[in-house]
DNA sequence: ATAGGGTTAG
């Protein structure tokens, strides 16, 4: 609409002759509105105008039509208006600088910077730290420091943002203490001096940081600082997780309504912090409140639907996970391929399959499907689904460029579906294309083992990668060796393993064990790991359960008798697992020796009958011959 | 005109 009233003056004013429609301030004007609406053709239109005028020296409209271009993704054309304009200042070399540096065209931009120099201009404050924040997006450190030499040398260093830039550039360069250096020696600072440790202190993420990142937050605000919105949203993503030192979301919110950045979001039309308060709502099992935040949104561009969709998704609620990323198409706004992997995990069960494939075709019809990370979701939900086949077919045909995840995906898929095999040849497959194992691949492909006896494999698997690949090994791959060999009944193996481990055995390792002794009657082994167990764990009812069952197998029903007490002393209640199905999408639960259902009878018979047939199946008998019958 | 913040997969 804008667009075109622009090009209606245009035209008005060609026919007219009216030259003085055209002053300056009027051609930056109506380029301004070419830059918002990323026009090209109104940009060519304005340009060939202002040739025609012989206004093409004019400093103001030169810069503005040199943006223009480059926002209209025209680099080209940019480097032309430049190239002829005559008397160049320092601003107009910063456009450019600036130009490429949005068009991703970092190499042009330090090209433009070393020739400043050959024709003599002086870089400016605003020149370094343009620069800068390049050599911190290319992680160039060397260039980086030499850089940052020559600010303090010309004494640009002094200036707020340049310093600002050359701490965030350190940060993004991996040299978070020569951040904190830059920061202790500058002169003035403002909030997003503050803001830039923050970000450092957070992609850091050691453990030990998170103290000293709170403490910085304490200082920060005892010296009289306030947050503003870029503070607070990367606060906000400390809240969900389960860290004990951020438990103030809330708190945070109320931060915003009290300071008035609320209006960002609800007022005007910036939903940045809007989608931070969803996320941290979501992550902390609030999922309706994250919804109210939602609907007050002034504007709800793709990143708050897929916010509030992952929402849904991170506490169980598929359902209206699903209804949102309909309604979200519906009123127009085009997910992308985060919201695709997003919605994806809703679709993780067989029920869901046909709504996995639905999201698969979607994301061929937009081209997606190519892109390494959605075809990574979906691998995880035709695996979670059921279909083997069709994961391995988005692995294969898809997913042409595979990354780390992608591999471990598919070991993960064939480990889930039984196929120990499997995944052991495509781990062997995964090493030969010269791809580094990490340790949640290792987990993978050590489960598998574990779920089909592959004992032997797994241990090799395990030294080759902790040996030839330096893999530091962790608890998790620990519990999968101890695992695997108990499940196998190869107790001496497992408990060798645990007297070498690099670690404390914890938890996982003697409940993987318990488990295991449980399974093959070995009441030795279940006593001495039950013993460490309970000790570590004495609040997890699931412990005295296994434990109660166990005994109850051999008929102690005394002992059972004796762990239902302590369990009760101790307050300690566990709830029993429970299994479903969707049928016509109605859910029928059932729970251990559960003969609530109204067609209870029938089904415990075809149960009857099954088991059978399996028990049949092991001599030789097809199992799917077998369920034919019944069908 | 320059610096700092958002949704995602094993």
């Amino acid at each position: 609409m804008i667009i075109l009233s622009a090009i209606k003056i245009l035209k008005f004013s060609t026919k007219t002759k009216c030259l003085s429609t055209f002053s300056p301030p009027n051609f930056t004007n109506l380029l301004q509105l070419s830059i918002e609406s990323q026009s090209l053709t109104t940009t060519q239109k304005l340009h060939s105008k202002i040739i025609q005028l012989g206004l093409h020296q004019n400093s103001f409209i030169a810069t503005k039509l040199i943006s223009a271009y480059f926002t209209c993704q025209n680099p080209v054309d940019s480097r032309r208006v430049f190239d002829a304009f005559e008397h160049k200042n320092e601003f107009l070399w910063n456009i450019l600088i600036n130009g490429y540096a949005k068009n991703a065209l970092f190499g042009e931009s330090l090209n433009v910077f070393s020739q400043m120099f050959r024709c003599g201009v002086v870089p400016d404050e605003f020149t370094y730290s343009s620069i800068v924040k390049i050599l911190g997006e290319l992680g160039d450190l060397v260039n980086g420091r030499s850089v940052h030499g020559r600010c303090v040398r010309n004494g640009v260093v002094l200036d707020c943002v340049v310093g600002n830039s050359l701490m965030a550039m350190y940060g993004k360069c991996g040299g978070f203490q020569d951040s904190l250096k830059v920061f202790d020696e500058m002169p003035y600072r403002n909030v997003s001096s503050f803001n830039v440790v923050i970000s450092g202190y957070m992609s850091v993420k050691e453990g030990v940081l998170d103290e000293k990142l709170w403490d910085f937050v304490k200082d920060m605000l005892f010296e009289g600082w306030e947050f503003d919105a870029f503070t607070v949203s990367m606060l906000l993503s400390l809240c969900g997780e389960v860290k004990k030192n951020w438990c103030y979301g809330k708190e945070l919110h109320c931060y915003i309504v009290r300071n008035g950045l609320e209006d960002d979001f609800v007022v005007s039309s910036d939903v940045h912090l809007g989608c931070c308060l969803i996320d941290m709502y979501a992550k902390s099992s609030r999922v309706e409140f994250g919804r109210r935040v939602f609907d007050r949104l002034k504007r709800r561009n793709v990143f708050a639907w897929t916010a509030m969709i992952n929402g849904y998704v991170l506490n169980g609620d598929f359902d209206e996970a699903l209804v949102l990323f309909r309604q979200m198409q519906v009123e127009g706004v085009e997910p992308n391929k985060v919201s695709l992997i997003s919605i994806l995990p809703a679709c993780c069960s067989f029920d869901r399959l046909k709504g996995g494939k639905q999201i698969h075709a979607f994301s061929t019809r937009r081209g997606l499907n190519h892109e390494v990370s959605l075809c990574n979701a979906l691998i995880d939900m035709y695996s979670k689904s059921g279909s083997l086949s069709c994961a391995r077919r988005v692995f294969e045909h898809d997913c042409v460029t595979k990354d780390a995840i992608s591999w471990s995906s598919m070991v993960s898929a064939y480990s889930l579906h039984g196929n120990g095999r499997g995944a052991v040849g495509l781990y062997e497959k995964m090493l030969q294309h010269g791809m580094k194992p990490d340790r949640i691949v290792v987990v993978g492909v050590l489960s598998a083992c574990a779920r089909s006896g592959l004992v032997d494999e797994g241990f090799r698997i395990y030294s080759f990668a902790v040996n030839e690949y330096d893999l530091e090994p962790t608890l998790e791959m620990c519990a999968c060796i101890v695992d695997m060999s108990g499940k196998a009944g190869q107790f001496d193996r497992a408990l060798d393993f645990i007297k070498t481990m690099p670690m404390q055995p914890g938890p996982s390792i003697w409940g993987a064990l318990v488990n295991a002794s449980a399974i093959h009657g070995n009441s030795e082994v279940h006593d001495l790991a039950y013993r460490f167990l309970i000790q570590m764990e004495p609040e997890n009812p699931s412990n005295y359960v296994s434990l109660s069952n166990l005994y109850a197998t051999s008929q102690r029903w005394d002992v059972v008798a004796e762990v239902r007490t302590t369990m009760k002393d101790r307050g300690l209640k566990k709830f029993p697992g429970c299994s479903w199905i969707s049928i016509n999408t109605e859910t029928h639960s059932f729970y251990v020796a559960d003969k609530s259902h109204p067609c209870s009878v029938v089904i415990y018979d075809m149960l009857d009958q099954l088991i059978l047939a399996m028990k049949r199946d092991d001599n030789g008998v097809r199992f799917e011959d077998t369920v034919k019958v019944y069908e």
